[in-house]
DNA sequence: AAGCCTGTCAACCGCCTTATC
DNA sequence: GGATAAGGCGGTTGACAGGCT
């Protein structure tokens, strides 16, 4: 969906603003929407909505999981009466719907990190994108595919060009006892930033598996979406209520602690965000030695240019 | 102005893994 | 241990918008 669906799914909402929805958001939107669609689907080929999604199928979605966060995503349309498969539903979620996802251009840092980790990791965007809280896998591919490889593509044949040009030359001409040399090193950091990660963790108070205020600080964002339709933000009944999932929920709405160790409102908050170890690993060419630091450097000359 | 081309991105499909019985 | 269901992931597709001729 484009931008026309942003601007259906805001007519949506105003629509429902004017009709001064009380608190039971969810009974009424649910009971409403539940009536129009009919029998719930299951995910046998008929009766299953595709394409995109409707600012009504957001809605009743947003407040399906609002109240029960999500996960069981089995249950879903059935429990909704959404025309939708579950896998649907979850992917319009993780994709989508998901409080706290960052939409939009990529930072020249998120660039360097997805380049990085892309050479690191290959084409394992869930992988990359719990580097990058704020960014789905779905986002990191399509701009992978879309952006950066073309850059690539478009670097490597100006090597070709340019055979002389030292930095692609030297990243070429890396053996392969230089890039295990490197990989071990890469290894040998990663643990250390991940131990650093940990113990910071630690001393934080916080477990590394569970974090209870995970789904609280989603519920507030979503409440931030359902705000303005005259609902009472996720009450703390509703956190509370959901704490029986908070790992299930944990898991779905922020895949991973940001191995970062920073969260996204601690990266917006500051203007300057100070790096961890592993961040540093990260975008640090020295790490994965003079070969991908020149690959970097040549790729970062290229997205100046470009 | 109209048709074509290209880029973008949401969504789907199929496969794989994991969990449950 | 095998069967089945559910979830997760990566590749691919198709619709749409904007630019170009």
């Amino acid at each position: 969906m484009g931008s026309s669906g942003k601007i259906d799914l805001d007519a949506g909402l105003c629509l429902l603003r004017s009709e001064k929805i009380g608190p039971s958001l969810c009974d009424l939107v649910l009971s409403r929407f539940v009536s129009e669609m009919g029998r719930p689907p299951c995910c046998d080929k008929d009766g299953v909505k595709k394409g995109p999604w409707t600012p009504e199928e957001d809605i009743v979605l947003v407040s399906y999981i609002q109240e029960h966060g999500p996960g069981n995503w089995r249950a879903v349309p059935t429990n909704t009466g959404l025309m939708r498969c579950s896998k649907s539903c979850r992917l319009r979620w993780t994709n989508y719907l998901r409080p706290g996802i960052k939409r939009g251009n990529f930072t020249d840092q998120e660039e360097k990190l997805i380049i990085h980790l892309q050479a690191l990791l290959g084409n394992r965007w869930a992988a990359i994108a719990s580097y990058l809280p704020a960014r789905t896998d779905n986002d990191i591919k399509n701009y992978w595919n879309t952006h950066l490889k073309k850059r690539l593509k478009k670097l490597e044949g100006g090597a070709d060009c340019q055979k002389s040009s030292g930095r692609q030359q030297s990243y070429r001409s890396i053996t392969k006892g230089q890039w295990e040399r490197c990989l071990q090193t890469d290894i040998h950091m990663a643990k250390r930033a991940l131990c650093e990660a940990l113990s910071i963790e630690e001393r934080d108070g916080r477990s590394s598996i569970t974090r209870p205020s995970a789904y609280a600080s989603s519920a507030e964002n979503i409440s931030r979406l359902l705000e303005g339709w005259g609902v009472a933000p996720a009450s703390s009944a509703s956190s509370q209520g959901s704490a029986s999932t908070s790992r299930c929920i944990t898991s779905s709405l922020e895949p991973l602690e940001s191995p970062l160790g920073l969260s996204d409102s601690a990266r917006e908050s500051s203007s300057e965000p100070p790096l961890s170890l592993l961040e540093s690993w990260l975008l640090d060419v020295e790490s994965v030695g003079n070969g991908l630091e020149s690959f970097l450097d040549g790729t970062g000359d290229l997205f100046r240019e470009g």
